[in-house]
DNA sequence: CTGAGCACGGGGAATCCGCCCGCCGCCCGG
DNA sequence: CCGGGCGGCGGGCGGATTCCCCGTGCTCAG
C-alpha cells in the first residue's frame, strides 16, 4: 500500500454535466487519483464500468434510462471488484437501504465536501464502507433496533433448554432437534415442555414467535 | 473546514503500552492531528475523555477494568460529539454489533494501515461511519438480510391464505384465527394446508419462521 | 353451456405434540 | 454418609394438527 502508488482508477456517473464534469475535473487533479471515465446515465454507466474495469465508481442515483440503484446492482454482480460509492441528495432511509443492499460501500449526500468524497473513495477502494454524517445516526440506530441480539436471552432456561429452543426456533421438529443433539426424541418433548412452561405459552408456535423475537433462530 | 484548520483532537485508548504510544507517536506526527490523552483501559478511558473532550477516541476492545464496548457506550452516552473508532482483533459478527450498538461510528481490525486509520478518523471526526475491509461486506450482508419489507410477501399465495398466514405467523391457533376471520376451524385448516404447500413446507412450525422472515406476523 | 380455478365446509385416519409420571446421575448442605 | 433438589432422560396417554378424501357455490374464459 506504501510506495509508487499506481493511481486509483475512478468512474464518475452523474446526469447533470456540470456536477460531473466537474467532481471529474476535482479528483482529477488530486495526486493518486486518475478518472478513466464518465456517465451520464445508469446504462452507460455499467458499459464504462465494464470497459475500464475501475478501483471506484461514484455514483448519483436520479438518473435517466436506468437509476444509479439497479446500475449499482449491475456492476456489483458482474465485477464485485469495483467498489461504488453513492453521491446523491436523498437522505430517505429507504434509498439508502437499496443502495447499500445493491451493493453500495460507500454512501454521502452530495453537500459533501471534496476531502470527504476523497477519504470515502480511498476507504472504498481498499474494500471498506463510509456512511456520511447525514446518515451515520441513522445507520447505527438500525443496527440499534434490528439485531436486538440474543442479549441475555431467556435467563431463565437451561443451557440444554436455549438450546433446544433455538432449534425449535429455526423450524425443526422434535425429531430433527433430537437427531441434532444426539438426544431421544422424547426427552427433547420434555425440555419442549419445559420451556413452554417457563415462557408461559401454550404451544410450539407461539414458543417460536417469542424466540425470534428475542433474535433465536437465526 | 478548509483554512487554518483546528487540529484534530485525538485520544488513544488500547491496553497494550507499545501498540497504544506507537499510534499515538504516528497519529501526532501527522499534520492537523493532535493526540490530546491515552488510555490503558475503559474506566481510564472514559475519565481522560470527560476531561479532554476530544473529537474523535481511537478504542481497543479487549481491556482490563472495563472493555472497549462499555466504555464506548459510556462515552457516546455522555459525550454524543465524540466519534469512537474501535480497532480491534475480532471480526466476530457480535463484537461489531454490540461495538456500533455502543455507539461506535468506526470499526477497523488492527492489521488496518495507518493511512487506513487516519481515513477513519477524518471521516468520523466530520459525523461519519466507516467500517474496514473486512467487515463492509458484513454490513452489506446484513442490510441485504434485515430490513427486507413486507415486499410482496408470498406472491403465489391468495388474499385470504396470506391473511391466515399473518396470524398463524403471530402464534394463533387455527381455532383463534377461525374465530378473528369468522371462519370454521375447518376452513382454517384446509386454508393453512395450501400454504403449507404453497410455502412447500412440512408443519405450521416452518411456516411461521418462513413468514416471519418475510416480515409477517408483527 | 361447460369446464377450470378458487374459496369454503366437512369427515376420518395417521401423525405429531404436549403433559404426567417415574428413573438416573450430579451437586451440595447437614 | 446421606437425603433432597435439580437437570437430563425416557414411557405412556390424550388432545391437537395435518393430510387426503369428499362436495358446494362462485367467477371467468372458451
Amino acid at each position: 500500500m506504501t510506495g509508487p502508488e499506481e493511481p486509483l482508477r475512478v468512474v464518475v456517473v452523474d446526469d447533470h454535466p456540470v456536477y460531473r464534469d466537474g467532481l471529474a475535473l476535482l479528483l482529477g487533479s488530486v495526486p493518486g487519483v486518475e478518472v478513466v471515465g464518465t456517465a451520464a446515465d445508469g446504462a452507460a454507466a455499467v458499459e464504462v464500468v465494464r470497459e475500464h474495469l475501475p478501483d471506484v465508481v461514484v455514483m448519483d442515483v436520479q438518473m435517466p434510462v436506468l437509476d444509479g440503484i439497479e446500475a449499482t446492482r449491475r456492476i456489483t454482480t458482474q465485477a464485485p471488484s469495483v467498489g461504488v460509492v453513492v453521491l446523491t441528495m436523498s437522505e430517505d432511509d429507504g434509498t439508502v437501504f437499496a443502495a447499500v443492499r445493491a451493493g453500495a460501500r460507500g454512501y454521502l449526500l452530495k453537500g459533501a465536501d471534496q476531502e470527504e468524497v476523497l477519504r470515502a473513495i480511498s476507504t472504498v477502494a481498499s474494500g471498506g464502507a463510509v456512511f456520511g454524517a447525514a446518515l451515520a445516526r441513522r445507520i447505527t440506530d438500525f443496527f440499534a433496533a434490528a439485531p436486538r441480539g440474543p442479549e441475555e436471552a431467556f435467563p431463565q432456561l437451561t443451557a440444554r433448554e436455549r438450546e433446544v429452543l433455538d432449534l425449535v426456533a429455526a423450524g425443526r421438529s422434535n425429531a430433527q432437534v433430537a437427531a441434532a443433539l444426539f438426544l431421544s426424541p422424547k426427552t427433547v418433548r420434555n425440555v419442549v415442555s419445559n420451556v413452554l412452561a417457563k415462557l408461559q405459552v401454550g404451544d410450539r408456535a407461539q414458543a417460536i414467535v417469542r424466540a425470534r423475537e428475542a433474535g433465536l433462530g437465526r
